[in-house]
RNA sequence: GGCGGCAUAGCCAAGUGGUAAGGCAACGGCCUGCAAAGCCGAUAUUCUCCGGUUCGAAUCCGGAUGCCGCCUCCA
């Protein structure tokens, strides 16, 4: 089996074929730390994320990275709002950038490159491009030619000459052509700046890409990844830079994830609709947005809203239901296996299927619904299991393919006491209940039971289901969670 | 104006030529004192509409309608 992947330069599926076998370079475009993380970034992070897993798990040794963009307009505005440096500025988000992707259980990339860190090798680049004519010194700005280089337009389909048509863009009169960018920005008085050798400044926004990752994953590289808007012009720009200064294919796959609507409007800074990490954290289990955002295709847009997130924990209670079984019945869950053999023999034919789906450009949609097809089977299983005591194989046989697949989308990392204990500390804290109050209504109730006063049992039971409390009466005893 | 995408049950969603996965919700049955959880079942004769290609189309082609994105900082 081979995998698939949608090339946005080719506009269609190819088969992936990395340039050194059994090696993959990624790398992805992280956030300009200027601000927190909203839900937009969460979902180009996470989808990258389960990539990056797969591909491992698949056996690939993987080299990834991604940057921050420590330095820009946006950040030093910022820091003189706040009257810090850009550096404490970036710092401080960078900070809550990790605690946000711990929460969201991301694997941190091999590399985490700042710009600012890579002055040196921004400049060889901008050095390089001069030279060969690619590149054009103004008043201590350098810009790219974009008419030099033949090939501009080709990531994003579009001709030099019908943008010029339709560019409504204020025209710098520096530029030898509209359409030209900034690889080094003179510095203002009082702006963070370098020494180079065009006077003092700093890195345009394209270039700080090109540079670090040609510097930890070579000249040229297999996986670039990124969202849909930096398809033109970041990644654009990207190549043309890339491509001009080396002489040589810069990226071979170029993969870009799709946008995430607010109630089905567009995030912006006009409608104030920001959905930041933490915030939505606050409310929902870090699982239940990461299986919100992977129940889509990760090229289609996906709109988050209450009903659609309420879905995603609901279905997560269900996995995290099963598995709850599953420990009542072994002694102990099995281990996830990933250490990239899974993918052999060892997995049943729910763990194939999964790989099948994931193998076609990373459907994790259909990934997931071969996951639920999974809890169902072993459900039916455990339903049976007192009829056929020889079923213990299959159960942990189906259960390691489920944690397996869980592996995979970053899922199911709690074990399922904690998962809902962590719930029922939530709804206590939320609730004017505490937990000593309920424990005392469900012993009363159990006596009334215990009693066959089922109308007194069933009043306490109502009771606490106005308080969004569930009981459940299991062979060992009562249990309760939150009720949706 | 240029480029691109999408339209599948109440909602979300997978499915790119072989007869409609999965989740959530609702309904019927099993289980239960009753529930909950879980399982089973029935739910789209049909995939926005109109044509075409084909033995066969949600899937390919043409057209229409509707929605959306990029072209400006943006994941």
């Amino acid at each position: 089996m081979t995998i698939r992947v949608y090339n946005t330069l080719s506009r269609q599926k190819e088969a992936f074929e990395p340039m050194t076998p059994g090696r993959v370079h990624m790398y992805v475009c992280g956030p300009t730390v200027y601000d927190s993380c909203h839900i937009g970034h969460a979902r180009s992070i996470v989808v990258f994320d389960v990539i990056y897993r797969y591909l491992m798990l698949r056996g690939y040794q993987v080299v990834y990275a991604r940057n921050f963009t420590d330095v820009d307009d946006k950040i030093i505005n910022r820091a003189n709002e706040l009257g810090i440096s850009t550096a404490e500025l970036a710092e401080r988000y960078i900070d809550e950038f990790h605690a946000d992707m711990g929460a969201l259980n991301v694997k941190r990339p091999n590399y985490e490159p700042k710009a600012t860190e890579h002055i040196d090798q921004i400049i060889d680049v901008v050095k390089r491009l001069i030279e060969k004519g690619y590149a054009y010194v103004v008043d201590g700005n350098v810009f790219f030619a974009v008419e030099k280089f033949n090939s501009y337009g080709k990531l994003s389909g579009r001709k030099l000459s019908e943008m010029e048509a339709g560019a409504r863009i204020e025209i710098d009169k520096q530029k030898q052509n509209p359409m030209d960018f900034v690889l080094w920005k003179a510095s203002k008085p009082n702006e963070p700046s370098w020494e180079s050798p065009w006077g003092k400044g700093r890195p345009g926004w394209h270039i700080e890409c090109s540079a670090m990752s040609i510097d930890y994953l070579g000249k040229s590289f297999d996986i670039h990844g990124g969202g849909k808007d930096l398809i033109f012009p970041h990644h654009e720009n990207e190549i043309a830079q890339s491509e001009a200064a080396f002489g040589q294919l810069f990226v071979k796959y170029w993969l870009h994830n799709g946008f995430v609507n607010i109630n089905h409007e567009k995030m912006s800074k006009s409608l104030g609709n920001f959905l930041m990490i933490k915030d939505i954290l606050k409310a929902y289990h870090p699982e239940a947005i990461r299986l919100f955002l992977l129940s889509n295709h990760y090229r289609s847009p996906v709109d988050f809203n209450d009903q659609e997130i309420r879905e995603a924990s609901s279905a997560l209670d269900k996995i995290y239901t099963l598995l709850e079984r599953v420990g009542s019945v072994l002694d102990e869950l099995p281990e996830a296996d990933e250490s990239g053999t899974g993918f052999g023999e060892k997995g049943t034919n729910y763990w194939h299927l999964f790989c099948n789906a994931m193998d076609d450009d990373f459907n994790t949609a259909q990934g997931i619904g071969v996951l639920f097809d999974a809890v169902r089977h072993l459900n039916r299983v455990l339903d049976e299991k007192s009829a056929d005591p020889s079923s213990e194989e299959e159960i942990q046989a189906v259960c390691r393919d489920i944690l397996n697949m869980g592996g995979v989308l970053g899922l199911l990392a709690e074990s399922p006491a904690q998962y809902f204990e962590n719930q029922r500390r939530t709804v206590l804290e939320k609730g004017s209940l505490d937990s000593e109050t309920i424990e005392k209504l469900v012993k009363e109730r159990e006596a009334a039971r215990k009693a066959k006063d089922f109308q007194t049992a069933d009043k306490i039971r109502d009771q606490l289901k106005e308080m969004n409390i569930q009981l459940e009466d299991r062979p060992d005893g009562t249990i309760w969670r939150y009720a949706k």
